[in-house]
DNA sequence: TGCCAAAGTAATGTCAGACAATTACTTTTC
DNA sequence: GAAAAGTAATTGTCTGACATTACTTTGGCA
């Protein structure tokens, strides 16, 4: 691991991007201790603190932990899907909220990557996640709920039709494009009669994962992409990037 | 933004959240200024050292970048696709590396959410889709070839049909799932004949999107599916954890 | 006047050293 | 033998300094 002093990166971002290979390349491998700050700073041949900083770095896309006292220290991170998971929400917000995106297109990917849960979740899905989606319509159905509350039971929603399929690395991939979209839907208004024809098509999507029909379950996820767009139609106009707030 | 000194976490993450959760909110915008380090050290009352290193947790993400110079300082940066792109494979690859998911389960991600492009990309692929296409079933028919370059040639293959769709958003979601995949499939040993079967598999895939078939599109997907999991049966046993390297 | 070079200025980048806080381990003491 | 005290190692934080960078201002000169 060496860095060029006459890079024009900083020293930090050099330092954590030489870790970081050496991590992802498998030479460090995951709860081995790195060597401490002051070994490190040493090894480099700069200050504490520019190792400081670098560390810094890896923490934040926990690629490493740290642990204070004697036996302490930086440890490889095992990435678990919690925390990509996390990172894959904060990462999709922001580009579609920083991005000339279109409703439109955001829509599309979510429920093109949906439809492509629907077999799986038909085949796969336990009682649990029918009892989670049932759930969330009977609460979709309570009137006085916000719409902020409606967003957020219709996202546990599709998440259970996501988990469904039980398969992790298509939930953590999901997670991206359902949860990215719930910005943009609090900007929607909806009346008692848009949200009447969205529970209805939740329903039908229920029923169709309760009956373990594939087909049918993507045939319900592409007419609710129809109703969503419809109701945004009004919102944004194509091709023109959001904003929230 | 306030910070707890009762707090257990760092002073530099908690400095990080406020100000992340300052961006996501919409409260700092894009190419707004922070405030310089010296006076963020003075709002929350620690020392610079602190603030720098929350600045590089908030660097890290991608989520500003510093200048220097006297009109330099901290900016909210607009989050490219080409970034979260990079920060998603990253992230999804640890993903696989580090924990245990077979590559059954894997793969089944990888090309359920592949599927989903399918129709769009046999719609809307240009002739530019279509000629990378073709290029590399020609790389790939190369003998010689190594099997890394194989796989990297691969990747190209499909990352051409998945930006065939025309959707970014998509384009962003598929590239973790489909470059993650690689370091997995680097460890298979393609024999003259395996290879043979995916480039005639590839060619039928290529065919389907010329003629702007999905569903044939879809079909030549899931053919490719089971044959990637046959040459893998052997190596990999079900639902143990690779270790790449 | 107009332009170019030099000085000024404000910001980040890096360094050195110190102390605080935390934790595991060791030694002492009862 | 167990509790208490001490010790060592490590990260977390602070302070102050200097280096580097890049823009701004100033001054001189044609």
């Amino acid at each position: 691991m060496k860095i060029d002093a006459a890079n024009p990166e900083d020293l930090s971002a050099q330092i954590a991007t030489a870790i970081r290979e050496a991590i992802v390349s498998g030479k460090l491998i995951v709860d081995q201790r790195l060597p401490s700050e002051a070994e490190l700073a040493d090894q480099f041949s700069v200050s504490r603190s520019t190792v400081r900083e670098a560390l810094k770095r890896l923490a934040a896309q926990s690629l490493i932990r740290t642990q204070r006292g004697a036996t302490g220290g930086a440890f490889v991170n095992r990435l678990s899907f919690e925390e990509a998971y996390a990172q894959q929400v904060t990462t999709s917000t922001l580009l579609l909220s920083m991005n000339a995106v279109s409703f439109e297109t955001a829509c599309e990917a979510r429920y093109a990557l949906e439809r492509a849960c629907a077999p799986l979740s038909a085949q796969r899905r336990t009682p649990d996640h029918l009892a989670t989606m049932r759930a969330e319509i009977h609460r979709q159905s309570q009137p006085g709920l916000t719409d902020e509350a409606f967003c957020a039971s219709d996202v546990t929603f599709h998440r259970a039709l996501v988990d469904g399929a039980g398969n992790p690395v298509m939930s953590y991939q999901l997670a991206g494009a359902v949860e990215a979209m719930q910005p943009l839907m609090n900007m929607i208004t909806f009346t008692a009669r848009d949200r009447a024809r969205i529970v209805a098509l939740h329903g039908d999507i229920a029923d169709a994962i309760e009956a373990q029909d594939g087909a049918k379950t993507a045939a319900g996820l592409t007419a609710l992409e129809s109703e969503t767009l419809s109701l945004a139609s009004g919102l944004f106009a194509k091709g023109t990037p959001e904003k929230p707030q």
